[in-house]
DNA sequence: ATGGTGGGTTCCCCA
């Protein structure tokens, strides 16, 4: 059994290489963010070829998310309770085989002090209480997706430059600890304690072959997804080459 | 080296 997550930075655009990846790895679970693409025009059938029902909550050109699983995907809820129609499309949820699963794009959240920030930690805050009224830590369950936020300096490339910028803040870090102090684990960490793994490299400047990236992109388990959870791997193949988008697929394998 | 790239029913905004 394992659960992918991957920011596909518009699916429709990265068909041609997410298809190929989709048939290679084929993950049980496929957690997707930034689709971009609303639900009328989501690419299903190409989807259900390969194997995999789906579910979306996606708009126009902004945000989107959705899973993918080769089994049926129940009780699926979308965005927060609460959210008029505008809101942006940025969570998505569900129950597959014995697993819970959320899949989140949290706010980018642009420069510390903007209103974008204001609206990032505004928004973490609605996270952790949705989080902590609607589920059960203890249950199986996977929150994962693209955070937009480091744990820590081992998860950013030039940790000096970058201090108190935004991704690597003490507010966003702290929302995010608070979030954990509810019964949730860094996934990758039960593995690996090295820095330097990133899941995200800017598109501008050779970022990615400079290495200049973040680890953005997390797996957070409750005490028994933790325990079943037997490796946590970052696909940096996905990041090379032409028509890559900016994150790699991460991928969590479970006993 | 404060730049640059990539996506969107695009002519600016977002990342």
């Amino acid at each position: 059994m394992n659960i992918a997550t991957w920011n596909v930075n518009s699916l429709r655009a990265r068909m041609p290489r997410f298809l190929p990846w989709l048939q290679e790895n084929q993950p049980d679970i496929l957690c997707l963010q930034e689709t971009k693409v609303i639900d009328d025009l989501f690419p299903r059938s190409e989807i259900e070829d390969a194997g995999y029902n789906i579910a979306f909550f996606g708009q126009k050109t902004y945000n989107g998310v959705a899973i993918l699983a080769r089994q049926p995907i129940e009780d699926v809820v979308r965005g927060f309770p609460g959210d008029d129609e505008d809101a942006q499309k940025r969570v998505i949820g569900g129950i597959v085989d014995d697993f819970v699963v959320l899949n989140l794009y949290v706010p980018n959240g642009s420069e510390l002090g903007s209103p974008k920030f204001e609206f990032k930690m505004n928004w973490l805050e609605q996270l952790r209480e949705f989080v902590s009224d609607r589920y059960d830590f203890a249950e199986k369950m996977v929150i994962t997706g693209d955070f937009n936020i480091t744990f820590d300096d081992r998860d950013v490339y030039d940790p000096e430059g970058l201090r108190e910028a935004i991704h690597c803040s003490t507010p966003e870090r702290e929302a995010l600890a608070k979030i954990m102090e509810l019964g949730l684990h860094d996934g990758l960490r039960k593995h690996h304690e090295e820095a330097g793994l990133y899941t995200w490299w800017d598109h501008r400047g050779g970022a990615f072959w400079k290495d200049r990236g973040l680890r953005i992109d997390h797996f957070l388990l409750t005490d028994s997804a933790l325990e079943s959870c037997a490796s946590v791997v970052i696909d940096r193949e996905a990041r090379k080459g032409k028509g890559a988008s900016d994150h790699v697929p991460v991928i969590a394998t479970f006993s």
